[in-house]
DNA sequence: GCATAATATTGCTTATTAGTAATATTGTCA
DNA sequence: TGACAATATTACTAATAAGCAATATTATGC
């Protein structure tokens, strides 16, 4: 393989991918669910989001196949499709950290 | 540690980050520069984007500090800061193509 | 069937941003 | 210094999306 670098289409889809987590709502509500699944009242607890809103997001993660639903009674849970995505979350996380620890060590030599 | 869930704040950071990838664009900018730094020129001939566009999403990534310049010259050559984006596009990159896999193979499955 | 609870949808406003053309800036070379 | 090339900035338009209040849907228990 020699460029192997994405085209158009491929990027779009990537992108789009990265535009689910782009969201601060939507990374509570992913987050929310990491331990297990929850309904849509129990979402609205745990964020300080409005229930329209969190239904409205949910949809967003549901239609894009990140997350699972299943009816039980009145309630509806919704649960993680695919891990992976903590994985990336984890990945942002570490690298703000660093980012964060070297930016201090930096002040801490200038403060000499 | 208990919960560990992310804040508000810090949950608007990850959203940033994840932002800076959620378009086509810029995805495009940082694969052109995975191999070697390029100058505004190579990049604006390497994707189809106009060159103010291009200059204006460089500047976002930079800004961002995903991106480092240096001038030489005339040019202004611009390389990857932090190499960590190629995991987290690796990542999603993989997980694309795993749906697409499984997808045919329900499809093939089905056509039986 | 009716009242109630849980969730989804609709219509709206507001804010953000990609993309563009035109113009400004910065550096090089003669 | 002046002409030219590379890059950045500006002002603008158009499209997208979050958040909200109000309303609609769906299921439960009486």
């Amino acid at each position: 393989m020699a460029k192997s670098l994405l085209d158009q289409h491929q990027l779009q889809a990537v992108a789009k991918l990265f535009e689910l987590l782009a969201e601060p709502t939507r990374l509570d509500i992913l987050q929310n669910l990491k331990k297990a699944p929850l309904s849509v009242g129990q979402i609205v607890a745990a964020t300080n989001a409005k229930q329209s809103n969190i239904s409205k997001q949910l949809g967003i993660l549901y239609d894009a196949g990140l997350l699972k639903r299943e009816r039980q009674g009145n309630l509806i849970f919704y649960s993680i499709a695919d891990p992976m995505i903590f994985d990336l979350c984890a990945l942002v996380c570490g690298k703000l950290r660093k980012d964060a620890e070297s930016q201090l060590a930096l002040i801490r030599s200038l403060g000499k």
